[in-house]
DNA sequence: AATTAGCACTCGACGCATTTGAGTGCTAAC
DNA sequence: GTTAGCACTCAAATGCGTCGAGTGCTAATT
């Protein structure tokens, strides 16, 4: 357990590295106005600290920077998480909200991008990804003799499309009966239910048609994807540029792994989608907490958005694990309670 | 007018320094097999190419690098670019055309892929954009009272959507009756003339059903830009981080910028689409030639590809001025042509 | 006239020693 | 418990000599 006094001194070495990226000496925490004490008090204070693994030094005659388990303690017990934002914050955010925006899509881009320009790390936006949807209009657009467009439109007006090539011998008015028997029979189907609901009660229809079951499986196949599970979550980034910003990452060796992970959207996706895992709201995730090695040096922290209550998405911030941790966290609760909000008005219908 | 042995002894000094990254020396040249003259000799040549501005020194007693016009020399008269593509990587072009993919806008994403895995630079590919597209098919699925999917399906199969909110007062199946007429009277049309047709055939149609010529007009600018010339071509990025592994680019200053200009994709997009103006085909920009000054130590070369002899979409490599335009010539080449005949395979019906 | 050998010269890179200064730990006084 | 004082440490900056790849020029060679 920490005295308040070394609470105070560590909360102070965090709060000045992070703005300066340097070393704090007990010289610089001693100037400290509302803080009367000497350098040499601060320097056995400080001592203790590196002791018990808060602090560390980056070689003997050094100031102190923060440990991982450093951060840890001031993240969990040093922030206060329900502040207020800053005003500029507070009115960036507001005006993307009420920016009327009607391409769903961009809203999570812009997203992205906002959190990168507030914050100076990379933003990232996962999802929105709906898992209670069903199924409310199957439409399929036949283009020439052997290929048509698959549209499926779920209930929550995602929209996924795929071209499939049809199997020989399959006549045109067939397959437009078949997709009447879809939209009539499947039409409110939850969307994970899809692949054998249409297996167990359409096939014997599909087979009379194309008179093969070989033939109607494959088109079935052809079909599913793009029906089925595969509307994985797509994640928008922004400012990945930004990392090379930072002082810690000036090394090229030092980015380059980073920004090479982040160009690899499913690795990224993954990372996001393990949020759920965590405790906390907004979830941090410093150094080696991260279960990507290539992130040791980098801190995570997501938060989820929903709609109607529902999780459906996640939005975060990659940085250095020197971040300004307060502040990013009240940022992402604000904006995940924007996006939820928006979300929300839009898909019980605005 | 350059005579044969200093065309050679450029041609040597670009093709040693694009893998080598250091400067050049006589006594380098001089080794090479198939060049019986001493260092001296080449000294003086050296000497004579700097002065006609094809060498550079970076420093008055260094090797010599080639200078941007040196590059261009090179390009210019020193490539053959019908030349063969080395065995790997036909095979590894060749690969990616015959695996089946039947999501076309993968195919994009790959292919920048794999122009980036190929050369270690950074792989673009802009496209498709199919500009003479007609309208095939137009839907509209009401999701709730107030708001519905708009689909949008080309000849060619693209597939564009939106989710619009409806003026007040407008009833379903009013909306539905007149996406009847436009399925039947547009299907067939241009989609560039999209925008005057609907208002001028549909538009008598619209007033009648809603009543009221403002909401019409409402409700047509929602639909419009989907249906409209909106497609604007997306672009794929491939190996953006391979920047950092060039020797050129280690210091992050240098970097920050070219990354940075990569991140903005409506940048990146104009400076593709600026390929038609060029001769040459593939098109070579190097350094400077660059409208954009961010790509100052940067070459941008690109291809188009061609859907029944119209140019549809460009493909590009970014990277060093030091770059092996040899190679890579060849390669947007092969690869365009490939990308060209799957795309007209798809759009013309396979 | 073209080529080449020879040589003095240039200049960045590298290694090494020196200096500097911010910051520490410890001890003794307050 | 706090603080002043002081010796100590160590990275970073600075200066200096050496090394060597590479040049330009001149004179000899073909």
């Amino acid at each position: 357990m920490l005295t308040d006094r070394q609470k105070m001194i560590l909360r102070m070495v965090v709060d000045d590295y992070v703005v300066s990226a340097e070393p704090i000496g007990s010289r610089t925490i001693s100037k400290h106005p509302n803080l009367g004490l000497s350098a040499a008090t601060i320097r056995n204070e400080m001592a203790d600290l590196e002791e018990m693994g808060y602090l560390e030094q980056p070689h003997a005659s050094a100031g102190r920077i923060p440990s991982q388990q450093g951060y840890r303690y001031y993240v969990d017990n040093l922030v206060n998480s329900d502040s207020k934002l800053s005003v500029d914050d507070f009115t960036m955010i507001k005006s993307l909200f009420t920016e009327k925006i009607d391409e769903m899509e961009r809203v999570a881009q812009q997203t992205a991008v906002m959190l990168s320009g507030l914050t100076q790390y990379t933003g990232l936006v996962l999802g929105p990804q709906v898992y209670d949807t069903v199924l409310k209009n199957l439409q399929i657009i036949p283009l020439n003799d052997h290929s048509a467009v698959v549209i499926v439109v779920t209930s929550t007006g995602q929209v996924q499309n795929r071209t499939v090539t049809f199997p020989e011998g399959i006549a045109m008015d067939e397959v437009e009966r078949l997709v009447g028997i879809v939209n009539h029979r499947l039409q409110g189907t939850p969307m994970y239910k899809m692949r054998s609901r249409m297996l167990e009660e359409i096939m014997h229809e599909v087979a009379r048609s194309v008179g093969d079951y070989e033939e109607a499986i494959r088109l079935l196949d052809q079909i599913a994807p793009t029906i089925g599970l595969e509307n994985e979550a797509k994640v928008y980034l922004g400012g990945a540029t930004n990392m090379l910003l930072q002082p810690e990452f000036q090394d090229v060796q030092k980015v380059q792994p980073v920004l090479s992970w982040l160009e690899h959207r499913d690795r990224v996706i993954e990372a996001l989608k393990s949020d759920g895992r965590v405790v906390q709201h907004p979830s941090v995730r410093i150094g080696i907490e991260n279960d990507v090695k290539t992130l040791q040096d980098c801190s995570l922290i997501t938060a989820t958005y929903h709609v109607s209550g529902v999780p459906v998405g996640v939005i975060g911030v990659v940085g250095p694990t020197r971040m300004e941790y307060g502040r990013v966290i009240r940022l992402l609760h604000h904006v995940s309670l924007g996006l939820s909000e928006l979300y929300s008005k839009f898909y019980n219908g605005s």
